[in-house]
DNA sequence: CAAGGCCTTCAATAAAAAATGAAAACCCCG
DNA sequence: CGGGGTTTTCATTTTTTATTGAAGGCCTTG
């Protein structure tokens, strides 16, 4: 009969220092756009690798569950910050990390930025017209201010196509 | 001795169909930047309001607790995205929403953005010095990928102050 | 300087978000 | 097709984050 191995601790093989520093600088950026924990870890470990890694060895180096480092990866497929490779005589897939930066900040940008101030105009929308129906003391105060979030969300707006020029290359 | 109210529910007074598009609207943003509900909910309702607001009504017009109108008004405070008003004879402070909108992207550049860049610069630095320790091969990889992770920061650092200075005004 | 209104704090609770892993789906290749 | 390796899905559990409200501090006022 086979003995217990002497610690009880999952035996994630252990990160290098130039790992840990990389996962956690990207956590820290992806939690900043919105993405979670884990998908920083994932990129974060690419980052560094010089070979493509399998889910398989994803998760045992970073010690997280099957499901995590599949839904990590498919998030980090969606917005084009790792890509698959082929590897002669394996089945699994292999990923390495895009390196095109700007396609985290253009993502946000275009998916999370974008969609949320063309929202906010359109409600504004909504607002002018219940402030028209308001009492008239009321009224003014909301059409001032309406008035003043609007331009100052068009402006917003007006800016994105400039700075995604400035971020892409 | 006077009899119960009809309901149960907690008697907030209805808020109008202009207050409830306003705090969603503000609920979105600020969740954005990283604060939290009750925050844009609070800001939400003092934008649209004609006159300044106790922390009474706010806690009774939104329906929250004691705890969270004040935490919600304190970051707005040091946010400056509200100011309060002085009110002859009345002891409690009065607000009123700060109508400079750029504060709150001024606030989440310089207390969110900067600082992390300057972190992850940082970090670049010692993982420079981890990647020239390490085995030719890996070396190179690793020793190109922080360079471009480098420039890339760089040159976001160095938008900021562009990007203050067009959102201010 | 005492009483009471107003506000803040913070430990406890509730709500929301993320991680887990078993079960099901999806492939290849033979 | 059929078996087995690989991956996805998703109900459950865990972790994290936000909210609550009682206790206590701070003022103002009488």
């Amino acid at each position: 009969m086979q003995v217990a191995p002497a610690t009880l601790e999952p035996q994630t093989e252990s990160l290098s220092a130039l790992e840990v520093e990389s996962i956690e600088l990207f956590i820290g950026f992806f939690k900043l756009i919105g993405l979670q924990k884990s998908v920083g870890e994932i990129y974060g470990l690419l980052f560094v690798s010089s070979r493509a890694l399998a889910m398989d060895d994803i998760m045992t180096r970073l010690g997280i569950s099957l499901g995590a480092a599949s839904q990590g990866l498919k998030v980090l497929r969606s917005v084009g910050a790792v890509k698959s490779v082929y590897m002669p005589g394996d089945r699994r897939d292999h990923y390495v990390a895009d390196l095109e930066l700007s396609k985290f900040a253009t993502a946000f940008i275009q998916e999370e930025l974008k969609p949320r101030l063309d929202r906010a105009l359109e409600r504004i929308g909504t607002m002018e017209t219940l402030a028209s129906e308001m009492a008239p003391e009321d009224r003014e105060t909301a059409e001032e201010r309406l008035e003043r979030l609007k331009h100052w969300l068009e402006r917003g707006e007006s800016m994105l196509p400039w700075l995604l020029k400035f971020l892409v290359k």
